[in-house]
DNA sequence: CGCTACTTGTCGCAACCGCGACAATTCCAA
DNA sequence: TTGGAATTGTCGCGGTTGCGACAAGTAGCG
């Protein structure tokens, strides 16, 4: 990863669909705040786990954006030339979910958010920030989880939707968490991608291993038991 | 779905979690421009492929977002009471991509997403849209090709996965789209998440079908062909 | 209170797919 | 050019899962 001193010119940045749009004084702005820096194919931009407090632009090549789950690497997707990519940067107190490989050799532009959203939207980080919290963040979410499933066995996936769920809609009770959420089978199949007869049989399998009780058709979930199963599988 | 005339008050607004960050000034806006909805268990907030000009906040009940892939519904996640939802209108020309129902009863309030994004970050709609698109928007696009993947093929995943690579890196060609991009079967693999032999293999049937073409290692598509495969499953 | 529609439980077959193993081919760097 | 590394091609076994079918249980509505 080699940081070029070269001085990027606004009409280079103009040139990228993405950014088009903006003014010639935005774009003049951006390219003064850009950090120019090639990368080598099979070099790494960021990993995941990192706090992300930089914002990339890629001006050149090809990035792969990877997630390690329990047991597979998982191909999230590619970025190509004039996309903006580290975008987590954006949601507060945020760290890398993905990480990011030059899949070719790469020409990036990396500037601190607080600039990129001040130039473009002319509005503090922190209040575009809590914006996209509430708003887009369940994307992010929701793009977390179904990468997270991918490879992973119905037994696995299930375990991880009764927790969430139990995060989202439960409430304490002294046997666990109670699921205040009136769920069928069905339903659960339907959120886990699985068919209703094998939900049905791994929700008795897991009340048999005392994973999750039942009060009538209320379910009672016990987090710790049910995260132990949950990375269990992590090696 | 029935419009309630009961007026909002802004302190309703300010429990909730995801709002609590407004400023009084912000809230009372906000509940002035909310038009209030009770709708019943089972009844729909919107259907995916609406234009989507409005933007949700959820003040009781549990709601569902679902996706009708080729083959069957996936339920993508739950809306809990305070959360925001239907937030593709803040994105450009966007229609909803999925469909929202109540999953229990439910009151919403709705807003036209020009007044929502004013009122909170006092900028307008559409620098707020552009910015989205060119940042967050990739989310958007990855989270739905995983919903669509949900319950299909390595044949179907591999079909769709081809043809947005093609699209993304691809070259005009007599013969179809040229990949200008060097991809490994393992690549392929991680990014459909199908094991490296079957990709292999459904690569060379879909040589046999004449869907794709080999030029050295260098793959050619047939978007019609890779297309009309994709939908045949469609019923 | 009783009926109906929905939900849960269980079985077995067949299809799909991961995975190990190994051969053949191609690429790339010395 | 050549040798080693990476990539592609192929086979077969075994585990997981979807799916149809049907029985049993339960909840909600009139």
């Amino acid at each position: 990863m080699v940081v070029t001193k070269a001085q990027l010119d606004w009409k280079t940045l103009a040139r990228l669909k993405t950014l088009s749009w903006l003014s010639q004084d935005q774009l003049q702005g951006l390219a003064q705040s850009l950090t120019l820096e090639k990368v080598k194919r099979r070099e790494t931009i960021f990993f995941e786990g990192e706090s992300s407090n930089r914002i990339y632009v890629l001006l050149s090549g090809v990035a792969k954006l990877s997630f390690q789950n329990r047991e597979e690497r998982v191909l999230v997707g590619l970025v190509g030339p004039g996309e903006i990519f580290g975008v987590s940067s954006l949601l507060p107190h945020a760290t890398r979910p993905f990480r990011c490989d030059a899949f070719s050799d790469c020409i990036v532009g990396i500037a601190r958010p607080e600039t990129f959203v001040g130039l473009v939207l002319g509005v503090p980080l922190e209040r575009f920030s809590r914006t996209l919290e509430v708003t887009v963040a369940r994307w992010w979410t929701m793009l977390q989880r179904y990468t997270n499933f991918v490879g992973l066995s119905v037994r696995e996936r299930l375990a991880g939707a009764l927790l969430e769920l139990a995060m989202k809609f439960g409430a304490e009770d002294s046997r666990g968490i109670l699921l205040t959420l009136k769920v069928t089978h069905a339903d659960l199949a339907e959120l886990v991608g699985a068919s209703r007869q094998r939900t049905t049989e791994q929700l008795n399998d897991f009340e048999k291993e005392r994973v999750i009780l039942r009060d009538g058709r209320r379910l009672i979930i016990v987090p710790e038991r049910l995260r132990e199963l949950v990375d269990a599988a992590q090696f």
